[in-house]
DNA sequence: AAACGGACCAACCGCTCACAG
DNA sequence: ACTGTGAGCGGTTGGTCCGTT
């Protein structure tokens, strides 16, 4: 398969975005939308490849982006979706509105992995490590558990995750602190200094991310996850199916504080569907039972 | 104060898949 | 059926921050 014709091209910047390039960015996706992103960087004025601008807008200018530290309802449920889904961050991140595959990969990689471990839980097959090593000391190869199959690589686990998550309920994370990362972030803000109505409270963009947080209402769920490693797949199936799901969510809003910008593009056509919906309308459900 | 190392995060790379011609 | 191209995904890398020595 031959690479991206526009990787091909010379003079391309790489490496961290400016501020600059940002603006140029979310102005052209806020004003034409995206269509093809090998297009984007001319139209936008940008010397990077479709691909870098691409990821750049998913990862970081979506609007939708939730931002902030993980709730620990958040996180049990990238463990439990890992466990279901394996390494498939992208149908992860697909049941985690405003969280990106990147970031919960991150997450995984960085931090999930060594909490699992120190509970005693081997990450890559969720069973206790004791048992992996009894095993080992019985010879017995243990492989990670890994789904390969075309069939589990396909819409069946995406289904399936998507079962995990009706059922299982989360919370959207209400920690103040988890604004400081989000103060980390570079210079451009894509989001201007206006003032958000948001119900009867009144925050300007510095404070965004704990306006969603703000505006969400929470569903309570009556999901109650095992651990238990054997059955999982049954277990996950039988589940009480309580929560809203995300598809029922308006259009996004996020577009609505923009009032000198005309958007052109339905976003809701985003790949990322689920990522692309109302957040800050959003019923998200709750582990109740933790 | 400087050096070091771990944690975290953004971005790139290489691959596969889907689709149009 | 084959080929080229773009989109998307997961693995990996490199930079920055921060705590510890």
């Amino acid at each position: 398969m031959g690479r991206h014709s526009c990787c091909l091209k010379e003079k391309l910047r790489k490496g961290l975005w400016s501020p600059e390039e940002d603006e140029k960015l979310y102005n052209h996706i806020t004003r034409f939308g995206v269509g093809c992103w090998s297009a984007v960087p001319k139209q936008a004025g940008l010397q990077r490849c479709g691909k870098s601008c691409r990821l750049r807008w998913i990862n970081y200018l979506r609007p939708d982006l939730k931002r902030g530290h993980f709730s620990q309802q958040e996180e049990d449920l990238i463990i439990s979706l890992h466990e279901v889904l394996g390494n498939r961050w992208s149908q992860i991140a697909a049941q985690l509105p405003g969280r990106t595959d990147n970031e919960i990969k991150n997450l995984w990689n960085s931090c999930l992995k060594k909490k699992l471990r120190q509970r005693g839980i081997d990450p890559n097959t969720h069973k206790p490590l004791s048992e992996i090593q009894e095993q080992d000391e019985k010879n017995l190869e243990m492989v990670a558990w890994e789904p390969q199959s075309k069939k589990l690589r396909s819409q069946s686990m995406s289904e399936l995750g998507q079962s995990v998550v009706n059922n299982l309920s989360y919370g959207i994370g209400t920690d103040n602190a988890s604004n400081d990362r989000f103060l980390r972030k570079p210079v451009f803000d894509p989001f201007p200094l206006f003032e958000i109505q948001a119900g009867e409270s009144s925050i300007n963009s510095s404070n965004r991310n704990s306006s969603m947080e703000f505006q969400t209402s929470d569903v309570l769920g009556n999901a109650v996850f095992g651990w238990d490693a054997e059955g999982k797949l049954e277990s996950l199936f039988q589940y009480q199916h309580n929560g809203m799901k995300s598809q029922e969510l308006k259009p996004s809003s996020w577009q609505e504080p923009q009032q000198n910008v005309q958007i052109s593009e339905d976003y809701s056509s985003f790949p990322l569907t689920s990522l692309s919906e109302d957040l800050t309308d959003a019923n998200f459900d709750l582990f109740e039972q933790i």
